[in-house]
RNA sequence: ACGGGCGUAGUUUAAUCUGGUAAGAAUUAUGGUCUCAUAAGUCAUGGAUUGUGGUUCAAAUCCACACGCCCGUACCA
């Protein structure tokens, strides 16, 4: 435990893209993880910088902007804005939540790419490229559709035939269209500035060698990608919106998203010493130490990013610096698997999955931070399971809120408020409070070996074993005899509540400090620290203060309709755009007579109707059997848009679309108010 | 397609690197028990190694194949 004492630590979490806000799996990879091993560490007393931002730059902001008719840099800022917010929300310490649209950074990534080209890494290329005049856009690969030219498979993509599999180039797809307008791109020339990341293959494999605590899964992929040889890397696009290159010739290219936004975690830390803390001095003292520990928790998806296009960026700056110059290569990467949502990926197209905004709206904020790194997805995919999620809940509630509670209410009860003291140790006490003392050891070793999860189960566990303990004594017992024999059980209890008030720091800080203000400590968790925790910690007459209890039970049934409504919702905003009269206009959209219904075979939901609509009948074919059933249908006056093109559904093609209304519980047809004539047009 | 990973009670998982205890826990279910505490606590019982082959005295663990899921190659940030 000594091992990390005042040792200098950069944490950082990985950079949220500022499109879009956060969901819980964004958040349980990396800011949060990282939150609470940072918190950790400077309960350990370590000097610790923790720095992140919005990734701001890129093509999806630049389209979006340009949609919500806005700047790019205006967009940018205000999602950064509500991001930098919710995180705040989520207690999350960052020293500096910036953003990569900021003048040390921008200013840094210039500087730092004019150095790695001073020292041989950047060599310029012509290639060709798809550009399309009518959006003026340099087409990305996956940007442009045309036909396979291997199995004619008609909407292959520019860099894969989802048919065949085939890797493709744009330039080999016949007829190629853009994704975008679907009109025909041009092949234009144009330059690029490519990294040279060949010539630091064998120094980053020696760096991935002599690292042995970078995960084991990971080392293997990336010794492997390694040995098959690492590509050149255009690190310039032809883009507006992101960092000017100042390359010379570079005029009207920026630097790509992926080659700049890493570098903010050392800029980050430039802009907090010079901006926020006015010590400039502070960003060597941290980024140029080589004793620093760098420590990156990302997803698995980013694994090769951290460990081979990054610190590749740093060797090759450092090439040409004093020892004393040299950025530090990173210390880790605490990588995760992914969180999905009941056993589906998250999808913020359609709709699946709690964005970090919602939850906050669903639960508490300590619920949500216990319950994601309760089931951090370590070792492989895990799922968030709203019935996990009330289980946890339950122990957080039962197991160490009731611990907590019973015994800070016996205290006050039964010794007005004042620790007792402890007489003679029996061998159950002996057994607790040995576990009292190791607690901290065990739960510190687990959260230095990156192993946050099991970190929190350890803490849970000590608390069950709180409960197994006063169960034992039955000081409720002992009292009616001896109330010094009860006291004695409680001190030691208390000592249990003060070790759960510091475990629990890192992982749900308001509850840590709820617990503190009921033990009646006014000092800092911080200063308390981690190694206070001890049979010790609080002395014999110290008075604490009469609890409330700290968590309760959900309704998660309520909970789950909240979030179905906030759900349906969100939907209802976004589809609200507006269109003209000349598109509403397009359709048609009349009232018809049912004159027969039939199920559909082999489809549960199916019914197929013939309706008259006056001048002719038809077949349409409408998803109703669960609502309604065949005869109650037949002699309705239904609504129908008659020029929706013709649909195949399980062999039978349907000629329109019957109109119903749709709450998610129940579904209706529309019916008009009065007889009306089939065939007449609604307006 | 290629490369890497994963697959353990209904559910969430430990043990896998380094083969060796009745595969350990939590939750759910059932039954008992206590009353300090929030219908909480505590105790007991039941329930699992994806499949098929192989190596071995011994396989959840090592090897091969199959199936399923995820990630990367693949510039979407």
């Amino acid at each position: 435990m000594t091992e990390t004492n005042r040792i200098k630590w950069v944490v950082t979490s990985a950079w949220p893209y500022v499109n879009a806000i956060p969901h819980l799996g964004n958040m349980v990879g990396s800011v949060l993880s990282a939150d609470v091993f940072a918190r950790y560490l400077r309960l350990k007393g370590n000097e610790v910088i923790f720095v992140s931002g919005s990734d701001s730059h890129g093509t999806p902001v630049a389209v979006a902007a340009k949609k919500q008719n806005v700047s790019a840099k205006d967009l940018a800022f205000k999602n950064h804005k509500i991001i930098k917010n919710l995180f705040k929300l989520w207690n999350i310490s960052y020293d500096n939540y910036t953003i990569t649209h900021n003048p040390t950074h921008i200013k840094f990534v210039q500087d730092f790419y004019l150095d790695i080209q001073k020292n041989g890494y950047i060599f310029e290329k012509e290639i060709e490229s798809l550009f399309c005049e009518k959006d003026n856009l340099y087409l990305p690969d996956r940007f442009v559709e045309g036909i396979c030219p291997h199995c004619g498979y008609e909407n292959a993509r520019g860099d894969q035939c989802d048919n065949c599999q085939k890797l493709l180039l744009p330039s080999e797809l016949k007829n190629p269209r853009c994704a975008i307008c679907d009109s025909t791109p041009e092949i234009r020339t144009t330059k690029h500035w490519y990294m040279d990341f060949p010539k630091l293959q064998a120094r980053l494999e020696k760096l991935i060698n002599e690292n042995k605590i970078i995960p084991q899964n990971a080392r293997q992929m990336l010794l492997n990608s390694i040995a098959e040889g690492l590509p050149e890397r255009a690190i310039t696009r032809d883009l507006e919106w992101g960092i000017p290159a100042k390359f010379k010739g570079a005029e009207n290219k920026t630097i790509y998203v992926w080659f700049e936004a890493v570098l903010g975690y050392v800029s980050a830390v430039k802009e907090w010493a010079e901006k926020i803390i006015n010590q400039p001095i502070k960003f060597d003292h941290f980024w140029k130490d080589k004793n620093t520990k760098t420590v990156y928790f990302i997803g698995k998806d980013n694994i090769i990013f951290h460990l081979i296009v990054f610190p590749g960026l740093l060797i090759a700056f450092n090439d040409d610096k004093s020892e004393s110059e040299k950025l530090v290569l990173p210390y880790n990467v605490s990588s995760t698997e992914f969180l999905m949502y009941e056993n589906e990926k998250f999808s913020k197209s359609r709709g699946v999955g709690i964005w970090i905004d919602e939850a906050l709206e669903l639960a508490p904020l300590d619920y949500w931070r216990f319950n994601l790194i309760y089931n951090r997805p370590e070792k492989s995919d895990t799922s968030f399971l709203w019935s996990e999620f009330n289980n946890n809940i339950k122990t957080l509630n039962d197991v160490i809120g009731n611990f907590i509670h019973r015994t800070l209410t016996f205290i006050i009860k039964q010794f007005e408020g004042k620790i007792p003291k402890k007489i003679e140790l029996d061998n159950t006490d002996k057994e607790f409070i040995s576990k009292i003392s190791s607690i901290g050891d065990i739960v510190g070793n687990a959260l230095e070996n990156f192993e946050l999860r099991k970190a929190l189960r350890d803490t849970v566990k000590f608390a069950r074993e709180g409960n197994v303990y006063l169960n034992d004594k039955a000081p409720w017992h002992l009292i009616k005899e001896k109330k010094e024999a009860a006291g004695h059980v409680f001190n030691i209890c208390a000592q249990a509540v003060y070790a759960l008030a510091v475990l629990f720091g890192p992982f749900i800080p308001d509850t840590s400090k709820k617990i503190l203000d009921y033990l009646n400590i006014q000092k800092e968790l911080n200063d308390l620290g981690w190694n206070s925790i001890g049979e010790n910690s609080l002395l014999a007459g110290h008075t604490i203060i009469k609890p409330k209890p700290l968590f309760q039970k959900l309704d998660i049934k309520e909970i789950q309709e909240k979030y179905i409504k906030l759900k349906a919702k969100e939907k209802g905003k976004s589809d609200v755009e507006m269109i003209s009269y000349d598109d509403f206009k397009k359709l048609d959209i009349r009232v018809a007579l049912i004159e027969n219904v039939e199920k559909v075979e082999k489809a549960e939901n199916l019914l197929k109707l013939t309706i008259d609509l006056g001048t002719e009948k038809r077949t349409i074919v409408a998803g109703l059997a669960k609502y309604y059933n065949e005869n109650e249908l037949v002699g309705k006056k239904i609504i129908v848009l008659t020029n929706l093109e013709p649909k195949k559904l399980r062999g039978i093609t349907s000629h329109g679309m019957l109109l119903a209304a749709d709450d998610e519980k129940t579904v209706s047809i529309l019916i008009p108010d009065k007889d009306i004539a089939p065939g007449s047009k609604v307006l």
